[in-house]
DNA sequence: TTCATAAGTCAGTTGCCACTTACGTAAGTG
DNA sequence: CACTTACGTAAGTGGCAACTGACTTATGAA
């Protein structure tokens, strides 16, 4: 989880998620979507992102291509998660029927 | 996002918000919990913790209680998550589908 | 084989982040 | 008031992470 937690805390590695989620691209293309940025430091983003589990690479020819992979992104859903099936969210949805049931007999009164 | 996402990169600082996610504690009590690090430390995590919306700081007498704030965590718990709506998924959700149905056949020939 | 295209790797630089020690502040206690 | 307790803040340091430019590798075309 600590890589692919520190993989998606960089916005330009976000980005590229994001390009290659429902697009398997080549690193060029990706590149291209970053003119600020030279291409040897999107390799290198890539480069985290394949390491982090967050991202496959197929070569094709001369190029490689990327893709989304959305299982590396599992620990850290689940860690985030877990911050809403806990003790005082359960307060919370008490909290939140009883408002439901006020709100239902204001109605019929 | 930006904030929240790298304040829970930090390990020490994910440990702190299971610390509080389901007991308020104070500042001290917190640092107790990491012998191997100054409790100055501890207390500029809290700080980058408390800037990102990920807890909540409430003053008792000469000290200082801490709380996870949930809702500090709902945009990546939305980031994280939409890499499972996507195409690719809509393709696993058939293929499940597809394997339901044809369990469901089965068990009735 | 020679050249072109696509992309990764290396080495060096810069800026930021987590840490420490020392100091400041604010609330309670005698 | 002085003193203690519980924290935060300031200033300085070391290390790492993202970047650039130069180089290397590998595939395909002429």
């Amino acid at each position: 989880m600590q890589q692919a937690l520190e993989a998606i805390a960089e916005p330009r590695r976000r980005r590229i998620l994001e390009l290659v989620k429902n697009d398997e691209l080549p690193a060029g293309e990706i590149a291209n979507a970053f003119p600020d940025v030279s291409r040897p430091a999107i390799s290198q983003h890539l480069k985290v992102l394949r390491e982090a589990g967050l991202v496959t690479e197929r070569r094709q020819g001369t190029s490689r291509l990327y893709a989304v992979r959305s299982e590396g992104l599992i620990d850290i859903r689940e860690f985030v998660s877990s911050f809403w099936s806990s003790k005082l969210d359960a307060l919370a949805e008490v909290a939140e029927a009883a408002e439901n049931d006020k709100a239902k007999r204001a109605e019929t009164e």
